[in-house]
DNA sequence: TTTTTGTAGATTGTTGACAACTTGGAGATT
DNA sequence: AATCTCCAAGTTGTCAACAATCTACAAAAA
């Protein structure tokens, strides 16, 4: 019986009831249908899952390690809400292992993996001449998420996915000022030409400063509209 | 109401029976109470704790999201066996984070700090002395430990711990040769001398290099004990 | 009015029972 | 002997009920 495990099988078998309410209540946090400190209801959840409370209490647990939510003892769960503070701790050591993969990259990158980077680019600039400011964010985290999967350290892109589901649901990153967008996009072929060069610690370094930028970008913009709605911290 | 909680009052508010089981079953694989792919049987653990299997089941999801053990569908639950491919990424992605710490700590580190640091070599180098590979091994993840939480950013130390946690699993990870050691202690004092430096890039580089250094050790003491037990691969 | 106390309803924490699945072996078959 | 089939025991997956705790509101006290 070696036949190689047919797709549907495997998904069965990874597919216990936790995992799948694990992975939709991921999918609705992430999606912005929970706001970030909103309250998850177990019994409300398992009754609109058809299922029992049981796998949405294993559901939250995981949520709860992956950082994704915040379990207060006899309270409930809640849709973490990500400081300041921390998102820029995030983007700190995001910006390390991008370094890291642009080294790396600037080492072993193929033909075929430069050219896949370059069609994402490419599609990011039509986002731009389509003022599409939402394809273009997609790309954006696609274009860094294939960088750091080719980069070939299993460990580091799990790592990194997790960090970017939590900046994720920090309230404020969304919407970049579109016209900053032909900027970036420009920046992003200027990464490729960096990796491109063959040389670890220039390409190392401005992945890193892409990285920090892009933090920097967030702290400007929180720190904006934090000035527009009167708010104090937090 | 602002007496500052009581610490009692805030043990037990974060005290779910989840949370005590979770800290417990970690505790015994870390300690090597089970070996990695033994099987946890959820009925066992649960009475041998003295609860039901609902809380083990829900420490079981947290600690596979923390990589510490691998859930098979009707199967049940095992302590992963951390592969050497693994473990030699892990190994990679530790050293970039070093590799910030490092330049984060030539900038920022206090005296006090420092003399923290120093206290913890100089008692490496007692245990040397002793001939004490336990003492010294566990100084050397507490130095490091230290350093990384001196750094200042609570995510990447919080990452870090779990990469520890996980590269502890790895079978052959443990006793260093006892005749190695003097040279090791010396170089966790070239580390501080690097991070005194005040030169953030020769800090970095210091730790990124020490942390590839035990990867190598690592490696090396695989590939001996793999060929001496004449085993293929895993 | 303001604060405190008490209580009902809602929510979470925990448990035990049942269903579904896997595993290992005894007996049948080749 | 080797292989196959089937079954029983053990284990995990899921559920529903009960216990413990919190929350909100109303009534009582200051």
């Amino acid at each position: 019986m070696s036949l190689a495990a047919h797709p549907t099988i495997a998904l069965l078998q990874s597919n216990s009831l936790t995992m799948v309410v694990q992975q939709e209540i991921e999918r609705a946090i992430l999606a912005g249908e929970y706001r970030p400190g909103a309250k998850l209801n177990e019994a409300a959840l398992a009754l609109g899952l058809g299922v029992s409370r049981g796998p949405v209490r294993e559901a939250f647990r995981m949520l709860d390690e992956a950082g994704l939510v915040r379990t207060e003892k006899n309270r409930g769960v809640f849709v973490r809400d990500i400081p300041i503070d921390e998102a820029v701790e995030i983007y700190e050591l995001r910006a390390a292992m991008e370094e890291s993969v642009g080294r790396r990259l600037a080492q072993h990158m193929t033909v075929a993996q430069r050219q896949e980077a370059e069609a994402i680019v490419q599609a990011m600039e039509e986002a731009v001449v389509q003022r599409d400011a939402n394809a273009y964010h997609l790309l954006n985290l696609q274009f860094h998420d294939r960088l750091v999967e080719m980069a070939g350290n299993r460990k580091l892109a799990s790592v990194y996915r997790k960090l970017v589901k939590e900046i994720a649901l920090f309230r404020r990153m969304n919407l970049a000022d579109e016209s900053l967008l032909p900027a970036s996009a420009q920046a992003h072929w200027d990464l490729l030409r960096a990796i491109q060069s063959r040389n670890p610690e220039a390409a190392g370094r401005a992945l890193f400063e892409h990285a920090m930028h892009s933090m920097a970008r967030m702290v400007d913009n929180d720190l904006a509209r934090r000035a527009l709605s009167g708010e104090s911290n937090t």
